[in-house]
RNA sequence: GCCGGAGUGGCGGAAUUGGUAGACGCAAGGGACUUAAAAUCCCUCGGGGCAUAGCUCCGUGCCGGUUCGAGUCCGGCCUCCGGCACCA
């Protein structure tokens, strides 16, 4: 009977859905919540979604296997940028395309035969959804934790939208790549800020089942630094600056101060307006330092030195209070910039039992012992910090300060596909929250999308125009919808009680949350994982959850990648159009590139439709979980997918071989004895090599091979008594069952062929027994001087002793010891003796 | 520059955490079956040397160290990949 794999994988995935089997209810069962980071509808999967999908679907029916109530869901990250961008470009509304690449999706995912509820499924464009977006707005509305304030922010030219700190990389927008440039707007800001110390501290409670660079990430992101501010006078002005250093040490190293064109104090101490114009056109540009003499001075308040104060473009408003005193000696910012105006460079800080060679080429960052510091001079750099801080604060001159590097979120987008931020603009009243009882604000459909850069929900009248619920005078809404990364900072707080009537219901949330195994990529390590935990305490303080950390166990899946195929004409090449390493087109030798993570724009995708119709769901998944350990990147090989297609297949038509002999001997029960009893005790240490595999770390590329090891032996294994079979069926039952997370249908065939009822996924995991898996014998390895001299078989549990005596008995190993003084034996039970002369 | 991670056969990757380096898979070579091919099955497969049923030396990026014993631990380098980057 042949392996058809598309039939065997329908056929049971209709099964498991009119059985219900993956439908989940609170039950008295300890649970486990298994959840994979929903995907954006963008039209079809992609193999880092067949990826995280077959991960995370292991792990929830192997959970389900070891009795845990299993919640696993799916949704949909429904709202963003494409949807719109599809409108503009093809005239689709963007709910339309939205709909229907999910229904297109969906499709794909069932087709994987993946564990999930679909009666939870989650789609956030709904306003059943976001409702709740505007309803934790409002809360943190209330709580101070929602704010407006004019800024200027990072806005992509071409996207026409603003984008977050984080969507910005190397001054490009994260999605187009186009320049990002400043734009001053009346912006909405989550106080996250409000948590920094918290969400930092919290790191340390992710240790354990977080990935260690994700949370390096996360720390590094808060950006925790200690140091002091000092207030510098102005000469003759009442005024001070204030400052941020975290080298009080070098105080008296300054020579100039420098502060941030878009500090207050810039306006005031300069005339030249064009010039300061000029060094806020160049704001924030790491290429190059600029700066501007105000002509006036400050007073350094340890020496009452005069220091001349510039205006600089590399001075940032929004770290520290937007000033700084400029050590050049110490800093290499302030040391390039000094050069640049010629200005003075004193050293303060000398390394411990050296000097610094004078003029300095660079500046010297490091830390040492203070010189030219008035009292503090010959003191240690660390020491100094903490007395001068002391100082300060007794002269009341400054005092010690904490700076985060992490900013408030701005979640205002000029955008149409969003949530609508639930606020009223009333001219007499001001602004004001929509009341709790009129959410949701409903995103109206009849909006013109042009691309302009104008907040699309300007253009609905009947959306913008609305009464004020304090005066019930006309008044305008707040046009500008939310960042999509609000609806993924709490979706998995839904999918508990994702239907409306029963809508964050606390005592099904209580039992499902915290989720325990998250799967994803690390592209979210900061933005999406941050995001939540902020959201996750807010809700904490709203008396909706219990818990600080909404994932007890992150893993992050490696990317999937793949050969690039290049042609110095044509650029990137599809595979089929390289022939004989030519470009079919022009005929030029064809470049093989790195191995890339797949993209579309590279050419170097491959199609999980087109996989999944040539050799079905099982090897699709199988393949992508042997090819390499979850955590690590995926190298596409197409030989490699042969690999895993050959081995169901050979499966397969081993269990139909044998399946009357094996259906014979159900229920009997299995004795290690005769030819098989090698392959019972295989099968024991099989089962223990694939449960700790999955259970330390996810190892599930080992796993698979320990499968295919126990196939192998079963497979030379040639049954003819009913003895035989027992053992054979002993074996092949339960490769089944350790096969059944990972290539669910063949697994659940196979388990009927060989005369099982369905369903495999209502079975217990297997469990091994230790005596049983013990060899009998084992091989000695014999060292003479730490070399490998000598292998021999040995019965297992000899003593020391009697480990001993076989080695020296043996004549390779005698060849060596002859006439020589053995000094000393170590022996490792059961594996290995060394003997030292 | 700072912070993470990784370097093992022709390739993807194993190695119970200090105890046989190369599991499993892929590729390659040889053989069987076949009119033939595909598929399938069996054997070989890190490198060198030799008196070649065997023996022996070398081998986990490089140099040193600890140890009876190092892919694994320590010190110093090199390379690659990710993240952050004028954060004062």
């Amino acid at each position: 009977m042949k392996y058809n794999p598309e039939e065997v994988e329908l056929k049971w995935q209709r099964y498991w859905e009119e059985q219900k089997l993956f439908l989940t209810k609170e039950d008295e069962r300890e649970k486990f919540y298994c959840l994979e980071m929903f995907p954006y509808p963008s039209g079809r999967i992609h193999m880092g979604h067949v990826r995280n999908y077959a991960i995370g679907d292991v792990i929830a029916r192997y959970k389900r296997m070891r009795g845990y109530n299993v919640l696993h869901p799916m949704g949909w990250d429904a709202f963003g940028l494409p949807a719109e961008n599809a409108a503009i470009n093809h005239g689709v509304h963007p709910a339309k395309w939205t709909y229907e690449n999910i229904d297109y999706m969906k499709k794909q995912l069932k087709r994987m035969g993946l564990s999930y509820d679909w009666t939870r499924e989650v789609t956030t464009c709904e306003p059943e959804y976001y409702r709740w977006n505007q309803w934790f707005f409002l809360k943190m509305y209330e709580m101070g934790l929602a704010y407006r304030k004019s800024s200027t922010v990072n806005w992509c030219p071409s996207c026409s939208t603003v984008l977050a700190n984080e969507q910005v990389v190397d001054g490009g927008c994260w999605r187009c790549d186009s320049e990002v440039i400043q734009k001053e707007l009346e912006q909405w800001f989550l106080r996250i800020t409000a948590y920094a110390e918290e969400l930092l501290q919290g790191c340390e409670k992710l240790i354990e089942g977080w990935p260690e660079h994700v949370i390096a990430m996360q720390k590094n992101w808060i950006g925790k630094s200690h140091g002091a501010e000092v207030d510098f006078a102005i000469e003759g002005s009442d005024e001070t600056i204030r400052i941020f250093t975290t080298r009080p040490d070098t105080l008296w190293g300054a020579t100039f101060m420098c502060i941030s064109p878009l500090h207050p104090m810039a306006e005031k101490l300069t005339a030249d307006r064009e010039a300061l114009e000029r060094i806020k056109s160049t704001y924030g540009k790491a290429e190059e330092k600029h700066g501007l003499f105000t002509g006036r001075y400050a007073i350094n308040p340890v020496n009452n030195e005069r220091l001349p104060i510039y205006i600089a473009n590399f001075v940032l408003m929004e770290y520290g209070t937007g000033a700084i005193m400029s050590v050049p000696a110490h800093d290499q910012r302030d040391f390039e910039f000094a050069r640049l105006f010629d200005l003075p460079v004193r050293v303060v800080i000398e390394p411990e039992g050296g000097s610094l060679s004078e003029p300095l080429s660079e500046a010297y960052e490091e830390e040492g012992v203070l010189v030219n510091s008035a009292q503090f001079s010959g003191m240690p750099s660390s020491e100094a910090k903490k007395a001068i801080i002391d100082f300060l604060e007794q002269k009341g001159i400054g005092k010690a300060k904490v700076n985060y590097r992490l900013r408030d979120w701005g979640i205002s987008r000029q955008r149409y596909w969003g949530t609508p931020i639930p606020i009223i603009y009333c001219d007499d009243c001001g602004v004001v929250p929509v009341p709790e009882d009129d959410l949701p604000v409903i995103l109206p459909k009849d909006v013109e999308l042009t691309g302009t850069g104008m907040s699309p929900l300007l253009t609905s009248e009947e959306f913008l125009y609305t009464s004020c619920p304090r005066c019930g005078k006309r008044a305008r809404r707040e046009t500008d919808t939310m960042d999509t990364f609000v609806d993924s900072s709490w979706y998995f707080i839904r999918y508990c009680s994702p239907k409306d009537a029963d809508a964050l219901d606390r005592k099904r949330i209580k039992y499902w949350m915290p989720v325990d195994q998250y799967i994803g990529g690390v592209e979210h390590a900061v933005l999406h994982l941050l995001y939540s935990r902020f959201f996750t305490r807010v809700l904490r303080d709203i008396g909706i959850v219990d818990f600080d950390e909404p994932f007890t166990n992150l893993l992050t899946q490696g990317m999937v990648c793949k050969e690039t195929l290049s042609c110095p004409e044509h650029g990137w090449l599809l595979p089929e159009e390289v022939k004989d390493e030519r470009c079919i087109k022009c005929g030029s030798p064809v470049t093989r590139g790195r191995v890339e993570k797949m993209s579309k724009s590279k050419k170097n995708v491959i199609d999980p439709d087109y996989l999944i119709n040539r050799y079905g769901a099982d090897t699709s998944r199988l393949f992508s979980l042997f090819a390499a350990p979850p955590e690590k990147d995926l190298e596409w090989s197409d030989r490699g997918i042969e690999g895993a297609y050959r081995f169901i297949n050979r499966l397969w038509s081993l269990v139909h071989e044998h399946s009357e002999g094996l259906k014979k001997v159900k229920d009997q029960r299995v004795e290690p004895v005769g030819k098989g009893a090698s392959l019972f005790r295989k099968t024991h240490q099989c089962i223990k090599k694939v449960t700790q595999d999955i259970e330390r770390r996810f190892q599930f590329n080992t796993a698979i091979a320990a499968m295919m090891e126990l196939f192998n032996e079963i497979s030379s294994f040639k049954p003819s008594a009913d003895e035989d079979y027992r053992i054979m069926r002993f074996a092949l039952r339960n490769l089944l069952l350790m096969l059944s997370p990972f290539a669910p249908h063949v697994a659940e065939e196979l388990w009927t062929v060989i005369g099982e009822e369905p369903s495999i996924f209502n079975q217990p995991w297997p469990v091994w027994d230790e005596e049983a898996a013990k060899e009998q014998e084992v091989e000695l390895v014999v060292q003479i001087n730490g070399k490998v001299r000598a292998k021999i078989m040995i019965p297992a549990g000899l003593s020391d002793d009697e480990i001993k005596q076989k080695a020296l008995n043996d004549e390779r190993v005698q060849k060596y010891t002859a006439g020589r003084e053995i000094k000393k034996t170590i022996v490792i039970k059961g594996r290995l003796i060394n003997i030292v002369l």
